[in-house]
RNA sequence: GCCCUUGUGUCGGAACCGGUAUACGAGUCGCACUUAAAAUGCGAUGCCCGUAAGGGAUUGAGGGUUCGAGUCCCUCCAAGGGCACCA
């Protein structure tokens, strides 16, 4: 036999055996312990390429591995389907953005990742644009609603010319759009909707704690983006307006009686009412000239210099009476805390610049020692002893601040106040392929929610025309925009904002729980049973995004007892990008079409296999790391594969696969059989705890599984070089027991070639069988050990001397072999021996 | 500017608690097989000095702790990432 080693023979074979068994299929309710194995589902962009293989194959070979474990394994699929390049794409094709989604669709699953081997489970599969899904969708947002956590405001936000439509703060980067970075974004005053995901900014900052099994860069920048703060509002008033109250926020309610002027954001509408007539001119071409800035370029010029002016009001210190300038100027944001600063110039950097500026005076009020500086040459931004402030000198500052919070809350001058960074989530989007937001606008009623009854709001197909210019085609659809009040029966209009898609993938880990469920969008049985994901497997760009909305709508959904758990992902892998010399840059950068460095996948499987794709993006670099692809490695994956086919083929030819044979004992072999054996075992616990989760670690355990090869092929050679030769039973059943254990091991991660060898060596029960039904192997501690040691002999720290010595050697004993040892008594050469220090089975160190 | 991560042969990367640095693979070279080549099998292969035996330095740079440091501590350099007028 001893046939070549063809992948294409035997992939496409398997995979669809799998299929027809059935055998990645997860159980409801299965009294065997769950495992809930999550990847993030791919938005259906049409082309896979191996740079998108990776987070598949990770996530594919932990599901195969606790399968193999004797988990119940629920590994889903499914399709973020909704989003904007449906919509260029049948603007560029003049294709329907449905039909063009579902080809993709069908071409991403039966052409790409099912060949690629992955053990999805298929009868689970969801599609966010099927009106089976948006429906529930529909369903949660109205929830939502009901329990107030939706809601419409008029607010600034971002806009993107590219688009054409608003995005959230979580998708403005660098002040450009996250889909194309070189489009900066406008803010505008529009209406908008928003999910009140800052009512649950303290648990989803606190319950990062509980997150143990998250990647601690994934939760610092969950972190920094809540950016919770802690201080005081405090309330200056208008010195020639005693009814108008000027809130500000500080962290620093101790610097209070340093504050030598106010400064207003120019946004703020406080603005308008405090200007004096004499500065009005100035004030107005001021707001003119900010409102032209993007916010990009405001922070651009951060270091520079700052601007401002005067609005020729003043305020009332609450603390000390003092009367001080109220400025305009953009360094003051209005969307964090109350669009309104306190000026401290003596301790904040960002004042003190400002105050320079335009010379307006700086007031030290706490310094290191307890005694005023003459003058400062900076910022003094540390803690330290309150001077010139009253009855508060002398104390800590860091006391101070609670005390005159207290004496600001007694004296109605303001109070104790958390603030956050994060916003409210702006989920409405002016786009046609996405899920529409199940609301009714009725002249006379109001805003009107779509019953329950009615649902889905079907997104209309027929009837659309997508132009790309002048907002949404579903405002100019008639049919559809045009509809009934469900309160009073009356003429109304649906509302034709869609909602951002990160809503659609915000929960459909649960709708994989319960995937076929017609009556509702998931049994709380069936996510209590599966929930929390034990693994996510997934990109770190959706470090925020993603991660922090489905943590968000879970806590949200929990609230409102439609599911148990508190937090949807347990554990989280951030998987490295894949990079590839780029001949456009000549530099090595992230695989991508635009880039033109793509390797494609059905190329690579005809010529290679999936096994050897699988086999290189495992073994080029850790997991968290980025990985350069590299045709002679891959193909050097080929080749470890192809010298596995042919090890295990031309044993069964020769008759010397025996896999119903029992191991023989240790005893009953000889030192080269003894040494196989241990490897063997040794093997199997290096894989074993190489893909535990503590470790992730798919590059040493291929590595393993190679040295077990090495090993096999060395021993075959001397065993049964000669094709004559006979070879004793006990070695045959060594063998055998051998090569059973390697393609155990290696059955997670090259899942094909396995399951065909199994059958081909005789492993299999039968045709029925499957490689991927069998028990993760066990090892023998015992045989992992080695009996004799080679012990490491120094003086003072190098490394003089091995030799070999029994294990469990005593430690006089080993210092006794190492002082009697010719090169050290050398190196020692009669200098006295200060201590001897002996590390047990490892070295004897001698210090002279 | 602040925070985080990473720096190991020609390359991708190993090294558990501080205890033989460079596992495994790629590349290169040699041998066997072959008429020949490919493929395959076997072997060698970090650097410097030396014909050799052998010796020396070595994990981005410098210092420290220790009998012993790639690993721990401090300073610096470089690359990558995050945050960035958040009061």
């Amino acid at each position: 036999m001893a046939t070549q080693y063809n992948p294409q023979d035997i992939e496409e074979k398997w995979q669809e055996r799998w299929e027809s068994l059935g055998i990645h299929r997860a159980v409801d309710g299965d009294s065997r312990p769950k495992f809930y194995s999550l990847v993030m589902f791919p938005y259906p962009s049409g082309d896979l390429h191996m740079g998108h293989m990776r987070v598949y194959t990770i996530s594919d070979v932990i599901s195969r591995h606790r399968r193999m474990l004797g988990y119940n394994v629920l590994n889903p699929m499914g399709w973020d389907s909704f989003g904007l390049p449906a919509e260029n794409a049948a603007l560029s094709r003049k294709l329907h953005p449905e039909i063009w989604t579902n080809q993709n669709i069908k071409f991403m699953r039966d052409e790409q990742l099912r060949k690629l081997g992955t053990s999805f489970d298929w009868t689970r599969e969801v599609t966010t644009s099927s009106p089976d899904y948006y429906r529930w969708t529909q369903w949660i947002f109205l929830r939502l609603y009901n329990a107030g956590l939706a809601y419409r405001k008029q607010a600034p936000v971002n806009w993107c010319p590219q688009c054409q439509t608003v995005l959230a703060n979580e998708q403005v980067e660098n002040g450009a759009c996250w889909r194309h970075p070189e489009i900066q974004v406008v803010q505008r005053q529009m209406d908008q909707w928003f999910l009140k995901i800052t009512a649950f900014a303290d648990p989803l900052l606190d319950d990062l704690e509980t997150l143990t099994g998250w990647p601690e860069r994934v939760k610092v920048m969950q972190r920094n983006w809540i950016g919770r703060s802690e201080g005081a509002e405090l309330h200056f008033t208008v010195e020639s307006k005693p009814n108008v109250r000027i809130a500000v926020f500080t962290t620093r309610p101790d610097t209070a009686f340093g504050v030598t002027y106010l400064v207003l954001a120019p946004e703020n509408p406080l603005v308008a009412e405090l200007t004096t007539p004499e500065c009005r001119e100035k004030v107005e071409q001021y707001l003119e000239q900010a409102s032209r800035r993007s916010e990009l370029e405001r922070m651009m010029s951060a270091e520079k210099t700052k601007t401002g002016v005067p609005t020729g009001s003043h305020a009332i210190n609450p603390f000390n009476g003092e009367i001080v300038p109220i400025w305009v100027a953009d360094y003051v944001l209005m969307s964090y805390g109350t669009g309104a600063v306190m000026g401290v110039p003596a301790h904040d950097e960002r004042d003190f610049q400002f105050a320079r500026q335009f010379g307006l005076p700086v007031r030290q009020v706490i310094s290191p020692d307890g005694k005023p500086a003459a003058e400062l040459a900076q910022a003094y931004v540390e803690p330290g002893i309150m001077v010139g402030s009253g009855s508060f000198d002398g104390l800590a500052s860091e006391t101070a601040r609670a005390k005159m919070t207290a004496w600001a809350e007694e004296n109605q001058a303001g109070r104790k106040r958390v603030q956050y960074r994060l916003r409210d989530w702006l989920i409405s989007r002016q786009r046609y392929w996405g899920c529409p937001i199940p609301l009714i606008h009725c002249q006379k009623c109001g805003t009107v929610p779509v019953p329950e009854s009615q649902l889905p709001v079907p997104l209309p197909v027929e009837g659309i025309e997508i132009t790309g210019e002048g907002g949404s085609p579903l405002t100019r659809c008639a049919e559809w925009i045009n509809t009934k009040c469900p309160g009073c029966g009356g003429d109304a209009r649906r509302e034709s904002d869609t909602m951002d898609t990160f809503i659609d993938s915000s929960w459909y880990f649960l709708r994989y729980c319960d995937a076929g469920n017609e009556q509702s969008a998931f049994s709380r049985d069936k996510t209590s049973y599966w929930m929390p994901v034990d693994q996510y497997v997934g990109g770190i760009e959706h470090a925020i995004l993603h991660l922090l909305y489905a943590r968000f709508l879970t806590k949200a959904l929990k609230q409102l007892d439609l599911v148990s758990c508190n937090e949807p992902f347990a554990n989280l892998l951030s998987q490295g990008m894949v990079t590839k010399y780029s001949p456009g840059s000549g530099r090595i950068e992230k695989m991508s079409k635009s880039r033109g460095n793509v390797v494609g996948t059905n190329d690579f499987f005809k010529r290679y296999g999936a096994d050897s794709a699988r086999l290189f993006t495992l073994f080029a670099a850790p997991p968290e790391q980025e990985l350069e692809w590299s045709e002679e490695g891959a193909i050097g994956q080929y080749r470890f594969v192809s010298r596995v086919w042919r090890l295990v083929s031309d044993l069964v030819e020769r008759g010397l696969m025996n896999p119903q044979a029992e191991c023989p004992e240790a005893s009953d072999l000889d030192a080269s059989s003894r040494e196989l054996l241990k490897l063997v075992h040794k093997t199997i616990k290096a894989v074993t705890h190489d893909l535990s989760p503590e470790s992730y670690s798919f590059n040493t355990a291929i590595a393993r599984c190679m040295e077990l090869v090495n090993g096999l092929y060395k021993y075959v050679a001397e065993k049964a070089g000669d094709q004559k030769a006979a070879v004793a039973p006990a070695e045959g059943e060594l063998i055998s027991f051998a090569v059973r254990s390697l393609l155990l091991v290696m059955a997670p991660m090259a899942p094909h070639i396995t399951e065909e060898l199994w059958h081909l060596s005789g492993c299999a029960a039968g045709a029925a069988d499957s490689i991927h039904l069998a028990r993760w192997p066990l090892y023998v501690e015992a045989l992992t050990i080695d009996d004799e040691i080679e012990l490491v002999l120094q003086v003072n720290g190098k490394i003089v001397s091995k030799v070999a010595a029994p294990r469990g050697l005593a430690g006089a004993a080993a210092e006794e072999l190492a002082l009697n040892d010719a090169r050290i008594q050398g190196k020692i050469n009669g200098q006295s021996v200060r201590k001897v220090v002996v590390v047990p089975d490892k070295l004897v160190n001698v210090v002279v």
